[in-house]
Parts: C-alpha cells; structure tokens; sequence
DNA sequence: TATTGTTATACTCTATAACTATA
DNA sequence: TATAGTTATAGAGTATAACAATA
C-alpha cells in the first residue's frame, strides 16, 4: 500500500485529471453502497429504480430510463426484476396502450422506506469528515457538469 | 427531455444522494472522455495505465494495479494489449525473476504526449463553465472520501 | 412515420478462485 | 509459506440494431 501511494501521489499527469478523480471516489462510494444494498437484495440500479417510482408513481418505463440515464433496453430487465419480486407492478395507461404507467406495491413502498434509511446512514457516514461546505460544494459542481454535458447531446 | 428534467427535480430522495449524484456526473464525463481517446485507440484503462507507466517508469504490474485501483488479473489483460501494440515493454527485474518492470517504448511516449494534450483540453471544456473554486473544492472533496474509506478496508 | 417496450447481442469493467514460477 | 503474474470464468453495466404493437 505505501509503494502505490508513492506512486501516486508523485504523479503530476494524472493528479488533476477529473475523470480519475472521480472514478476513483465513485469506485469506493459505490462499493460500499453495493454492500448497504446487498441485505436488502438491491443493487444501485434497482434501488435507484424503486426510489423513483415510489417518488413518481406513474412514470412509463421512458421516462425512467431518461431519469436513470440509461438505455431502455437495459431498463427493462430491471423492471422485470422488481416486478418478479412483487415490489413494483407494470399498469397498462388506458390513453397509450403502448405504455406502461410503474407503480411501487405496499411491498415495494416497505422497502424503500428501509432501504433509503440504511443509504442515508452510510452517505452520512461517508461524508462525515467532509466539512458542510466542501459537501456542498462537490454536489454543486457534480450537478453543473452534468447539466452542462447534457445541453449538448 | 424536459419531461425527465421535471422527474428529476421533484425527486426530494435521490436529489442529494451522493451515489446518485457521482454516478450521473461521471457517466457524461466518461462518455465525453471515451470519444476524446477514440481516436487514439485509448479507453479510459488504458489511457489511465499507459500514463502512468510513461510517468513511473519500471513500475511492476502490481503497483499499477494498486495505483489504479484494479485486481491483478484484470490489470493483465490490459497490459497485453498495451503491449502487442507495442507501447510498452514487460522487462525482466533481475532482484525478482517473478517480477516485470514496465517500461513505455517510444511509440508510446508518443501517443501519450498526444493523448494528454487531448484529455487535457477535453477536461478544461467540462470545466470551463465551472468556477475555479467549485473546481478545487470538488477535487479536495473528492480526494478525501476516497482517502476516508481507502483507510477502512 | 414515430414511439413504447422488447429481444438479442456484444463489449467493457469488475471480482474471485486456482494455477506457475519464483522468493 | 508467501508473492508476482497468469488463466479461466462469471457477474454486472453499457450500447446498438431490429422487431411488434400502437400512436
């Protein structure tokens, strides 16, 4: 551990490049939110799925794919796990029969509730030696640059 | 588009959930560096290694491995590839027969010249529209958290 | 024609166990 | 015995093309 430390820390190159800065925090962020998750048999994109629909009840697969920025195709095997486990239901939107409107069941609704609460322990966790104004600061910039690349493609 | 945005913002849940967060900024900016390296026949792995090996010449694979946060044996198939290109060579360490040291050959000091030149106004793009203090407080916040939780496993 | 959801598919990244050759 | 690199493999995430049903 210490040689790669050296290693790294004596990297001019790779220092302030952005994009290895934050794969590496998402990396550990992600990690330990895998292992939050894994009692609850979620991953982050099943949770991050649930946690919409419960916000949104409603919302068509189209639009969750949109929210969650991935491609539709991949959205649905999600939604086909969720719905096996009875934590969601697909319902047919009487004005668009191509559509489906998602909705959380009491099932869905009870995890979300302990799901959410065990993620927002561990983010505390993770962030409880950042001071209040990096914290702010980080999710500021990570929201501009999302924006801003969005407003391109 | 706009009908995600409106999914999005009234999500009091998600909204400041740092996951979340990280993950969708980091999406665009992996997508955006993707297209930078195309050209040059780079992803981000290789990118990220062929730097560091030009960087710290006669580091062994496990402290590549180590500095870019990767197993071993996924570092391999990485440095196979590097290396058929011929952009870098595995040279026998004779203290420790087990060992390689990598070392980049010219061709890939080349490339590595242009591919940082690339990257670096790719990164300054994403962030030209980002205050130079959010810019720093992001990157601290972001060294600290992966430091935080590098000490806990 | 365009859109919603779907299937199939392929590529990349990640993670683990087990092997070899050296130490 | 422990370590460096390797092989094999499996799981997860991502991306694209093409299709059926519906608009």
């Amino acid at each position: 551990m210490p040689q790669s430390d050296v290693i790294h820390a004596g990297d001019a190159t790779l220092r302030n490049f952005v994009g290895y800065r934050m794969k590496r925090a998402f990396n550990v962020v992600q990690a330990d939110l895998t292992k939050t998750l894994k009692p609850f048999d979620l991953r982050m994109l099943t949770y991050t799925a649930l946690v919409l629909i419960v916000d949104n009840p409603g919302l068509r697969q189209s639009q969750l794919a949109d929210a969650m920025d991935i491609e539709r195709p991949n959205l649905v095997v999600l939604i086909d796990e969720l719905e096996r486990r009875e934590l969601i239901v697909r319902d047919r939107v009487p004005t668009d029969r191509r559509a489906y409107a998602l909705r959380a069941t009491l099932a869905g609704r009870q995890l979300y509730e302990k799901a959410v609460a065990a993620v927002t322990l561990h983010e505390n966790a993770i962030l409880a030696d950042l001071p209040q104004d990096l914290r702010t600061a980080m999710i500021e910039a990570l929201k501009r640059i999302e924006k801003a690349h969005r407003g391109r493609s």
